[in-house]
DNA sequence: TAATTATATACGCTTGAACATATATATGGA
DNA sequence: TCCATATATATGTTCAAGCGTATATAATTA
């Protein structure tokens, strides 16, 4: 674990809202918790932005100790850290509640269901 | 209603998010949810800030429809918005109850109830 | 009305964070 | 080894937001 890291694993309470307050986070970190682990291709189809957007904000958030990722091939999957504190772990799971009926939620979850090709999705099981 | 207030009035989930990721804002807010409403002076004394950035702060808060307000005399009273979406108050009670023991929460509860000559508190009920 | 207290706002400055674009790295297959 | 795909990072720029200081407004009391 480098000092990056440790800098910012939530030592401090507002730099876990500060990785909330961003969209592209916030969508990112809802279609997790709703999803489980994601990519980085399914996320930048899903909300299509470019590449190194989504990346640096996954970047941010991994350094903030919000996801933890694992690599498979040449694919990078990030989902939300188990290990965060529960009040940390309720709040995503609330503020998914709270926002799963609305825009721009609603979409990310349907073209994130729609899309083709997604890496380790088995058709027909 | 003015054309601030509309424009960030929750609209965008990530404003409420925006609204928690400054830490003066959420002394301030995690004070309130756990005393009720507060008044300026007591914010300042507690979070031993400059009376200007307490008020713009909660001017913020109050722009965002995350607080309400009322005066009384020379003093205002502010207090967490009760008709917040039910998701939003969660989250706060939840934020609440996982930071309440840690600092700086825990030295600003201990500093908010030594203070003296409090605006509308009663001493020997 | 003048003085005092409590609060709000205006101004100029600084900084951090997000962005687009370009480029680097890593993995797997031919 | 060479190429293609997936992902990460570097660079320079822009912009929002926070800050301190000064000043304005509002209510109260003399």
């Amino acid at each position: 674990m480098d000092k990056r890291i440790l800098r910012t694993m939530l030592n401090e309470t507002d730099s876990f809202f500060k990785m909330l307050a961003d969209s592209t986070r916030l969508r990112c970190l809802m279609l997790m918790q709703a999803e489980g682990e994601l990519c980085v291709c399914e996320l930048t189809h899903t909300l299509n932005l470019s590449q190194p957007k989504i990346s640096r904000h996954l970047a941010h958030l991994r350094e903030a100790g919000v996801l933890v990722a694992r690599r498979n091939g040449t694919w990078m999957y990030y989902r939300i850290n188990p290990d965060l504190q529960g009040w940390a772990l309720d709040i995503l799971q609330t503020t998914l509640n709270g926002v799963r009926k609305t825009e721009p939620f609603v979409s990310d979850q349907k073209i994130l269901g729609a899309m083709a090709n997604r890496p380790g999705f088995k058709c027909c099981s």
